[in-house]
RNA sequence: GCCAUGCACCUUCGAG
């Protein structure tokens, strides 16, 4: 069962287990994990469900599936119903759950887990470190991730990895390039993800001479040049570093690429002022996702081909590819560029039609609120601008600046000083 | 029989 399970042959697994005249606890859990293994999760379910004695591994399986398939909610929520019929939790069950909480990226959750990881009796080892680690990380909890790290006794390649990470997802990028170094120094080895992650730090830096270094290691490493990943954030990089030359050199030895490699080819050309190579290796592509949409739209944009970026989004709507605030941010800004209120306030309309359906709020909300404030501000509309500014469930720093500029450029150094005595008040600080 | 890490999409301003 457990042979045809890992193999990916479900229907024999379960065959086999339907057979067996006899099964136990094992038995049951090979066929869950099997299913859960492979997206099976209704079936998964139902079969938990119907397991006799279920055991701490049964659980801890059904916790690991929902977080590997990205149902982070249905992780968290089956690791506290485990919790409340009095099962003990383990490395395991804790690994699982701290990784949804990462998925979740709710940081008050993940410390509440943290705290009853302390308060159990699981010994706290490098693997829970580093989930914690990880977890504080894709919270945005720089500061708690750094204590995690600081406090482990002991360190292995993944805590490493996981705080590099955390400084380039959440900056300052230069600390992940420091903890690279810092990693060296101690010895440590690196591997393929240690340095997907630099390489990414380098390109969010710009720092080419960095990246180099990095790109020297990689074609000297039979491992590290098959890897995909890490070549993906090499043709980032010189993208973003604006060697398109190096890129699209990095790009055609490449082994074997993807939608990720092919998306940062269009954005690097894009950047390059080449939208025209852009579009037609865009109009290439094998597989297309929303991201590369969006990145087409706003190398348009970018390039003043605002009329462009508009009949990519109809083109888009058509392709039935779900759009994302990203999408709109691109969809608006191109309205604005033009300052043309008509096309302004027909994108408006699409935002709404779309029901500010995005996968996490409230920060999309903000980010879609801040550019129609801006679109409406550019387009001369002080009105709408100010509506949105007032309906907008949350603000940021961004959406006071982008009113104050607003009102300024359109006239009304009033209202832009008024603006900035009520940021004040609201407590958000102005840069 | 169950656990942790890596890649792509310039929302505001100024300067150029």
């Amino acid at each position: 069962v457990d042979m045809y399970g890992k193999c990916g042959s479900v229907n024999d697994a379960r065959k086999v287990f339907d057979k067996m005249p006899q099964r136990n606890i094992f038995t049951y859990n090979s066929v869950l994990g099997a299913f859960m293994r492979w997206g099976f999760v209704d079936e998964a379910k139902e079969l938990f469900d119907s397991i006799p004695d279920r055991d701490q591994c049964s659980w801890n399986s059904m916790v690991s599936g929902f977080a590997q398939k990205g149902r982070f909610e249905d992780a968290v929520e089956c690791f506290v119903r485990m919790c409340r019929e009095g099962f003990g939790m383990n490395e395991y069950s804790f690994g699982s759950v701290l990784s949804a909480c990462a998925g979740l990226m709710d940081g008050k959750i993940g410390a509440q887990i943290h705290g009853l990881l302390v308060k159990s009796i699981c010994e706290r080892g490098v693997y829970m470190g580093s989930a914690l680690v990880d977890m504080y990380a894709k919270c945005g909890e720089v500061e708690c991730a750094r204590r995690v790290f600081d406090e482990m006794r002991i360190r292995n390649i993944v805590t490493w990895n996981s705080l590099i990470t955390c400084y380039e997802q959440n900056g300052p990028a230069s600390e992940a390039l420091r903890v690279f170094r810092d990693m060296l120094d101690e010895g440590f080895d690196l591997d393929e993800v240690t340095l997907a992650s630099v390489v990414s730090a380098c390109a969010t830096l710009s720092g080419i001479r960095e990246g180099r270094e990095i790109h020297a290691l990689v074609v000297k490493n039979d491992r590290y040049r098959a890897d995909l990943v890490l070549n993906n954030a090499l043709v980032d990089m010189y993208s973003k570093c604006g060697d398109i030359k190096v890129a699209r050199f990095v790009f055609e030895n490449m082994p074997l690429r993807n939608v990720i490699t092919e998306t940062s080819m269009v954005s690097g050309y894009a950047k390059a002022a080449s939208v025209e190579d852009a579009g037609s290796l865009f109009g290439r592509m094998m597989e297309k996702n929303i991201v590369s949409w969006n990145a087409l739209m706003a190398g348009y944009t970018q390039n003043g081909e605002n009329e462009k970026a508009l009949s990519l989004f109809r083109l888009l709507k058509r392709e039935s590819a779900w759009p994302t605030d990203y999408t709109f941010g691109n969809l608006l800004n191109a309205c604005a560029n033009l300052a043309d209120l008509n096309l302004g306030m027909q994108a408006h309309t699409d935002v709404m039609k779309h029901g500010f359906c995005f996968r996490s709020a409230p920060e999309p909300h903000v980010f879609v609120g801040n550019a129609l404030i801006d679109m409406y501000m550019k387009c001369g509309s002080v009105q709408d601008a100010f509506w949105v500014f007032r309906n907008m469930v949350e603000r940021d720093l961004v959406s006071w600046n982008a009113v104050i500029v607003g009102y300024a450029q359109n006239g009304y150094g009033i209202e832009a000083l008024e603006m900035y005595k009520q940021m004040i008040l609201s407590g958000e600080k102005p840069d």
